[in-house]
RNA sequence: GCGGUCGUAGCUCAACUGGUUAGAGCACUCGCCUGUCACGCGAGAGGUUGAGGGUUCAAGUCCCUUCGACCGCG
């Protein structure tokens, strides 16, 4: 049901081209992973995705459990029934919720993502005595739902009822997803207990059974002790593939890949989780990683904030009002084949849907296309 | 013609009895967004308070003149 083929390994770097075979298709890799948080990629239908050339898409364990409930999606015949994507799909586990509804919550703006030493943000983190909406003990997290302010639980093991109720092709362990701002000596706490959840996870994905398979996530933040511990504990798993989460550093994220894909097993797939700007797509690559995914693409899109070869392109800036270019010449999306930037700005302005839609298109075809050609680089031996 | 109400940022409006560099929302300009709390967030620019004169230590606030808008009565 689930197979993972190597096709063509790079002779200068980590990267390598394969096919990964679920049971609703295939992924060819590196592949872009279109994320549809909540059973749908926002502001598009299924066809216009897929017509984007996307062959997979991702959505939300924490999302779904919330609204509108995995017994009811599970009622609907499942993710790709409910959502009428007949493509491969994954789930992820809601631990990355764990970071985003609990360090990352408020005002704060804390990303995963810190730049150098980043002294100037430690004061968040210690004003960031903001109410979160997430609390961590060793069975698991409680939430408190960021929609009505319900309180739920997560633990591994529900985690992987509910992504089994979803029912995507590819799933993954519940974990934590720390802040780049905590202290060492939390890193490695959490990434142990995101080891535990790992194991606690394996046992009842295989209790459940069914055709899913299960991906174990590994942890460490930035540190290369921690990022190589953990993908040994993890990669000596019995995991169908790995997903890398966690925090980085800008500026040598591709290192902490690299780190972690040595440790891996060679014949298993690697996702990188949550990372999908060009550039870091192509240093993930090299670094080892299969498949991305990431909102960026999307909610960039929604924002204005347009793909382009020459780096990112404000649609709302007072330049595009009267382009009647296309955001990109020569780029073959349905968007810059058919509309100029000026009238984008001018959706964009007066706020108008279509905005959102034809903008997702662009952003998306972009980085599916990058993606693609990466892969055919390193078929062909270029990369 | 007489009486009244009101003129504050491009727009809609704030500013207690006169009291520090006249505020907000929208619009405008620019930036940000990496496993979606996200059609979101942040920053900036923009006003000789209709005009002119007066009272006062101090006027968007009080007085006079004038222009304009609206309402009422002739």
């Amino acid at each position: 049901m689930f197979n993972f083929k190597i096709e063509k390994k790079s002779s200068d770097s980590l990267a390598r081209a394969g096919v990964i075979e679920t049971p609703h298709g295939v992924i060819e890799t590196p592949a872009f992973v279109t994320v549809g948080t909540k059973a749908t990629v926002k502001a598009l239908t299924p066809e216009m995705v897929a017509s984007l050339g996307a062959s997979v898409v991702l959505a939300n364990t924490y999302h779904l459990y919330l609204q509108p409930g995995d017994e009811l999606v599970k009622a609907a015949g499942g993710l790709h029934q409910f959502m009428n994507w007949p493509g491969p799909m994954m789930t992820d586990s809601g631990g990355f919720q764990v970071f985003s509804l609990g360090a990352a919550f408020g005002e704060g703006g804390v990303s995963k993502f810190v730049s150098g030493h980043d002294p100037n943000k430690k004061s968040k983190e210690q004003a960031g005595n903001i109410a979160k909406l997430a609390k961590i003990d060793e069975d698991g997290v409680a939430f408190q739902s960021h929609i009505d302010g319900s309180a739920h639980r997560l633990t591994p093991e529900r985690s992987m009822q509910i992504q089994h109720n979803l029912g995507a092709d590819i799933i993954f362990a519940f974990d934590e997803c720390t802040s780049p701002l905590a202290p060492y000596d939390y890193q490695k706490e959490a990434m142990e207990r995101t080891h535990r959840w790992a194991k606690r996870s394996l046992d009842e994905h295989k209790r459940l059974g069914g055709p899913q398979a299960l991906f174990g996530i590994v942890q460490g933040g930035r540190h290369q002790d921690l990022r190589q511990e953990s993908s040994r504990v993890i990669g000596g798993m019995d995991f169908a593939g790995f997903g890398i989460g966690g925090s980085f550093n800008k500026e040598d994220m591709g290192t902490a890949v690299s780190w972690v894909s040595q440790n891996l097993p060679e014949n298993k797939p690697r996702h990188l989780l949550g990372i999908g700007e060009p550039e870091d797509i192509i240093a993930g690559v090299k670094s080892g990683a299969d498949t991305f995914d990431c909102v960026a693409p999307t909610r960039m899109a929604r924002n204005g904030a347009l793909l382009t070869a020459r780096g990112r392109l404000n649609i709302l800036n007072a330049s595009c009002r009267c382009d009647l270019a296309p955001i990109e010449e020569g780029c073959g999306c349905y968007t810059c084949q058919n509309y100029s930037r000026a009238y984008l700005a001018h959706l964009f302005r007066a706020k108008e849907m279509l905005a959102a839609t034809l903008a997702s298109i662009h952003n998306l075809y972009y980085l599916i296309n990058l993606t693609k050609r990466i892969r055919r680089d390193v078929l062909e031996g270029r990369l």
